[in-house]
DNA sequence: GTCGGTAGTTGGTATTACAAACCATCTCAC
DNA sequence: GTGAGATGGTTTGTAATACCAACTACCGAC
């Protein structure tokens, strides 16, 4: 029988290996595993400091420095909002870019020994049961969003 | 059809979501992610610093620092190891222990709200496919090990 | 136009992390 | 046994991450 225990047990063994590995494709990068979230966010969109911060969990500050370095690597840049002098919003250059898909490229290797373990029709389940946990398919939210959410 | 993007892309906001949620209740406890780790590690063992370098894929002097500010806070101890005079073993206090039970109680209900969303048939399923494809499963370790493997 | 609130940055501090240099101890060759 | 090299940990120095508090700039309402 499954306990709350071995639930539990099963998602911070698979949260920390995966941490693990992106923690170990950042680092191949240079990039830690904040900036690899941050690139991810901004890949297909821009975002003010605010949004991004809240949606990290971090502090406005902590994103000020993180923005900074990854802007002084090229990565990204700062850029005004023509409706509100105060916020700034932040978006990818082509060299971000770049490197944002030579990264996801390499999770997506890097994973895959894990994820061929599964025949084609266990990774649906997978997939769908981790949507269904962390509730990506509720329909909770059908009430349109003022302002789309980070992913 | 899921595709391999559907499964990196699952796996990866599964991490980032519990690793939030780790975050979130080792900081109510003053702990990092990588104390409440190390806490998790010795609840039920000891170990020497390297191994726990090691097995967290940290450098030596990084787990050192982290020994030296959990044990400043009376959660951990070092003591020798009588058959090998460089070793040092690090093991919990009773303050540890406990503190260790109380961020685990916590952590299931934290996760309990994602959980609860799944029958538990399906947990079962979730939990046995986690496991397939961070190999707990496997056969392949059947050789007996020389030093048990840290979890 | 002033005032309270919001958006970001700056400065200060602690923690996390690595690398290099170091000390103590062990082991192996001789 | 003794010396050379390897191994286990700590120390020191530096950079990145993260928080908080204080600050600047701007918005909106009155």
């Amino acid at each position: 029988m499954t306990t709350a225990d071995d639930v539990m047990d099963a998602l911070v063994r698979t949260t920390f290996e995966v941490a693990g590995v992106l923690t170990r494709i950042g680092g191949e990068h240079d990039l830690s595993l904040t900036q690899l979230r941050v690139l991810g966010i901004l890949r297909d969109r821009r975002a003010r400091v605010t949004d991004l911060a809240t949606y990290l969990g971090l502090d406005k500050s902590t994103m000020s420095g993180l923005i900074d370095r990854a802007q002084r690597r090229g990565l990204l840049t700062r850029g005004k909002n023509p409706e509100d002098g105060r916020v700034v919003e932040v978006y990818m250059t082509p060299a971000g870019l770049e490197l944002a898909q030579r990264v996801e490229d390499d999770i997506r290797r890097a994973l895959a020994p894990a994820t061929d373990r599964l025949d084609p029709e266990q990774l649906d389940r997978l997939v769908s049961l981790l949507d269904t946990v962390f509730a990506r398919s509720s329909r909770t939210d059908a009430v349109p969003q003022v302002t789309r959410p980070l992913r």
